[in-house]
DNA sequence: AACTGTATGTCGATC
DNA sequence: GATCGACGTACAGTT
């Protein structure tokens, strides 16, 4: 599990180091360097010290000394490769849909370095809505007494519906879950559902419940004033 | 501009190279290290070779061989440090708020390296929306024949309208900007702006124009339900 | 600090 | 491939 890294070297060698192991391994470059995006959006970043990460998977990110993101990249399933031009190493990536270019020139660099890196199969994170929503499933007296479960994730051309249950009226009832405070666009996707059902099912009387930690104010006010209801519930997952 | 590193360090040099550099550079580790995240929500990594990146801003990323996304992280404004203990380099971090902990454990510690990398200042997107709405704001024909501006960013209760207007025959109209294609909430939001709109000047007829390069066949189906409007805009920024 | 909206969002799932 | 919604979203701006 030794890694392979040069200090200082000459474009050529750089060059083939990158074409040599990007497939296999992640690699990181520090250098000085400029670059170029041009897609969606257009940026350039002007000749400073940074750091130059890829993937495997063909992730290419340009990270800089704050923030979390990448001041500029191209995501997985773009494709990438190194050249020497005028003795400066180049960097080209590709991402093929939508169509976005990211050019990098490095007329100095410091540092390479290749890491054989796994990737965790079997990573989960725990908490998230879908465990909220697995629970509720089966403990759906916690929203309210009586409900029945017609169907989780139910889809519709409008989203899909967390849960739909049938009250003890005999009712529908379209649940929407949130795990962290609802906004106005989770009362918006509520009231999108329990319009659909309204129409899909005249025969029925059709309920919305959002079930969230938390509800915003403007969000709550948009919620009364479509008769929807909400049930606060604090995600102890 | 050489940069400072070591291979298989032990972990007391290895804690100690982390805490001296960690406020002025960008370090990045190689390891066999297992970590957890707990906070909105909780995970956790098996030991498996991976890297950490951590930056002067707090920031802490643990990468992975694929996506472009940190598998386990805190965003900048978290503080950590390294400690060693019982012969394995342990790095925690802690995300004031909401409160979130990263704890790494890194038994084998292959290379540490710590990079001098500036932020670059002046760096700007082109093609953004707000470019979009700029370049509309002054050219306005381009929406509508004679429609006059209010404002811009017209900050409401429910949200700041892109662009306020008044039509050649005195309506108001609220135009909403999406630089992709839109969706069932922008049209959503848009009828959230034209609801307060109508409340807000009862005496006005309100129109709401959705504009953007393209619109999902749901989202326009609302947008005609709701009695609003669609320009379709490539934008050429 | 809370709230709202944008993002080259990314990512996964469904159709 | 298009569409949709969740995300520990991150991030910037306003109240």
């Amino acid at each position: 599990m030794s890694i392979d890294y040069i200090l200082e070297p000459s474009p050529d060698y750089a060059c083939k180091f990158i074409n040599t192991k990007k497939s296999s391994q992640v690699i990181i470059l520090y250098g000085n360097l400029s670059a170029k995006y041009e897609g969606r959006a257009r940026a350039e970043l002007e000749l400073a010290p940074r750091i130059v990460i890829t993937k495997p998977d063909g992730t290419l990110m340009i990270h800089e000394s704050s923030k979390r993101e990448p001041v500029i990249w191209n995501p997985p399933g773009s494709t990438f490769y190194a050249l020497s031009e005028y003795g400066i190493l180049i960097i080209k990536s590709v991402r093929p849909s939508p169509k976005e270019y990211v050019t990098i020139e490095v007329p100095v660099i410091h540092f390479i370095g290749a890491f054989n890196v796994g990737v965790s199969k079997s990573y989960k994170v725990h908490g998230s809505e879908e465990d909220l929503r697995n629970y509720l499933m089966n403990n759906l007296h916690i929203v309210e007494d009586g409900l029945k479960l017609i169907s989780k994730e139910y889809h519709t051309q409008v989203g899909s519906i967390d849960l739909l249950c049938e009250d003890k009226n005999g009712n529908y009832v379209a649940i929407e879950i949130k795990r962290a405070q609802a906004g106005p666009e989770a009362v918006h996707q509520l009231k999108r559902y329990v319009e659909y059902l309204s129409n899909k099912f005249q025969n029925k009387k059709i309920r919305g419940i959002l079930v969230a930690p938390d509800i915003s104010a403007s969000a709550f006010k948009y919620l009364r004033s479509y008769g929807l209801e909400f049930r606060r519930l604090r995600s102890t997952i």
